[in-house]
DNA sequence: GTCTATAGCTTGATAGAC
DNA sequence: GTCTATCAAGCTATAGAC
């Protein structure tokens, strides 16, 4: 349609995407209290007033930027989701498989999906550890994802009590949230072995590592008992 | 000694360590520029000119907070390790009990160890995830720490490529870190059936997790292959 | 050791010209 | 749709009184 395509491409809608980006970039970087509207300005090359005008003020900006990739990635990850069933046995797909469409689509765009992408995650690597931020933005924008990545492990792990599969979880994520920060610190650690930017590296390790964890916890805990009573079972 | 007790006690020094409590609290909450000077000096009952006086600037008073409680547990911690490998068989000890060691003064002083401590993790919660903090201040205050369990686990599995071990550190850090934020997000996903607050619900299943995730990186790559050749092993 | 006073900027937001 | 000009408020840091 005509009317959709101009508007798309009017100079405001662009102005507002510049503006989406460079924000993304600097929250990423710094935070949202360490950048200023001025700087968010600067760096896309636009008036500081305009944030005012498209958003209505920093907040509302900082909300912006979570949402506008928050909805392209949810369908993807839905579709992920729905397909690594498909793909399934009569068994259903294993837990290795669940974690891996859960956090391939994620993996993927912050290395391959250009320099936004990267931001938006190292974004959401500092958002989520924040006591300020994480609980509502992480829950605002991401709970129906999480709730059918859950349903589709409780069918892969029937056994598991529901606590140890969301403490699973809990663990997944933040495992995943660090990987996104990308701060170098396991280069320095592992004196360059190991880089924080090889999320390749990332995603052939976490779904072993994380559906290890989960079978261990669904397994070991299932009638509860203490840590003694489990340990060192091999 | 007379004179070292008079100078811990003499009223400039509690004054040092009010504004100290003041800033890890606020520090924790809202991040290093979320916080202002005033704001501290207020929540201290405190001249916002002493922040100078004492540690130059805001900045630096950051890097105090972090530094206090940081050299304490470091001993502790290594303590707690050498402890650990003392009272191990002459295999030594397990993974379990060596990340148990790890983590354990961690989660014990955040639960139990007062508001300070609370908010001295939190803080940790943070930075570790900033790409702007992170790899400089935890490098700076952890890495000795950190080596030294890693060494320990390489003992306690010795056919496990290096970089396996590290990506499993990076995970396990991920992990620990989102723990001491307490967002409040497991609360929300989970319907209150767990709880951010429950510390010692970490401490009974991350060992057993991280655990298993080290093992299955240890062997399922010990001579590389992709993520095919090890999927689902049980 | 503590505080007052203030210098010198920067902040987020907005009214109104174009 | 964009920008200039400007506001009141808040910022860190410091010089110097007590």
């Amino acid at each position: 349609m005509d009317t959709l395509e101009a508007s798309l491409s009017r100079k405001g809608e662009r102005t507002r995407q510049t503006l989406l980006d460079a924000a993304e970039k600097l929250f990423a970087e710094k935070g949202f209290y360490g950048v200023t509207v001025r700087a968010i300005a600067r760096e896309a090359d636009a008036d500081p007033a305009l944030v005012a005008y498209y958003f209505g003020g920093k907040r509302e900006l900082f909300d912006a930027v979570l949402l506008r990739r928050a909805e392209r990635l949810n369908q993807i990850r839905l579709d992920r989701l729905e397909q690594c069933e498909r793909d399934a046995g009569p068994d259903g797909p294993s837990v290795e498989d669940i974690i891996e469409a859960f956090t391939e689509p994620l993996l993927d765009r912050s290395e391959n999906g250009g320099p936004g992408w990267k931001s938006y995650f190292a974004l959401i690597g500092q958002v989520t550890n924040s006591p300020e931020w994480g609980e509502a933005m992480m829950s605002k924008y991401f709970d129906p994802i999480v709730r059918r990545f859950m349903e589709s492990i409780r069918r892969a792990l029937p056994d598991a009590p529901e606590e140890e599969l969301f403490w699973s979880y809990h663990f997944l994520s933040g495992a995943l949230v660090l990987t996104f920060a990308e701060t170098g610190r396991i280069d320095a650690l592992s004196g360059g072995m190991c880089k924080s930017t090889d999320l390749s590296a990332v995603h052939k390790r976490l779904p072993l590592f994380v559906a290890a964890g989960f079978r261990r916890l669904a397994k070991d805990r299932s009638d509860s008992g203490s840590i003694e009573n489990s340990k060192a079972a091999e």
